[in-house]
DNA sequence: GCTCAATATTAGCTTTAACTAATATAGATT
DNA sequence: AATCTATATTAGTTAAAGCTAATATTGAGC
């Protein structure tokens, strides 16, 4: 490979998994494997203060790794990118199943 | 889940993903999905200096991502680990395949 | 229109990661 | 043993990520 593209290739999969590498974010996406959650039920899940979890999902939406949906007061997260439903399925091999 | 396994199975994944959210470690491990490759031939793959790349090179090793083997004075890099090779396959597959 | 519940944002601080520059080690060669 | 080549390490600086605390926004219900 040309090795400029193969720079900016290593960038984007850096920027990539450092959107992944935080474990609130990884606990979040993790829920969302299950099925849309809403932040209530993830806070539910999820070990950390609503701002912080606030803070996490900006993220993981600006990265568009996730989608959400509204209905009344209540804002419901779904995963929104099929590279992050591997990814996270490899990552449960690897460290959740029971094994 | 168990809350207690399943914040320290995220940070396990943390770190994990953390080691491997690097630029240059990601080339040097693309270049390694290849075969055995010594410093100096790494060093013609990745655009680094020679101690900067030896400071990732040292990383990967206490990560035990890759293991090494001495031939006179040269060190030849290997990947170790097969989680590695399976992660790096799927990040190729999303960010360099060519189609 | 006021109040409550759900969610998001901002500022300030601290920690961690990565770079640069300099230097060290270790084996090979003369 | 002096020198060269290959590789590693260390100290110092800068930049980026994550936390806490405080506050803002938005929709619902009275």
């Amino acid at each position: 490979m040309d090795p400029t593209q193969m720079l900016s290739r290593s960038e984007e999969a850096e920027q990539f998994l450092k959107q992944l590498s935080n474990k609130t974010r990884l606990m979040v996406l993790c829920s969302l494997l299950e099925g849309e959650r809403s932040v209530t039920e993830l806070l539910d899940d999820v070990p950390v203060t609503q701002p912080v979890l606030s803070q996490h999902l900006a993220l993981l939406r600006e990265a568009e790794f996730v989608a959400t949906r509204r209905s009344g007061q209540t804002i419901y997260y779904r995963l929104a990118d099929n590279r992050i439903i591997q990814i996270m399925n490899l990552l449960y091999g690897f460290f959740c199943a029971d094994n």
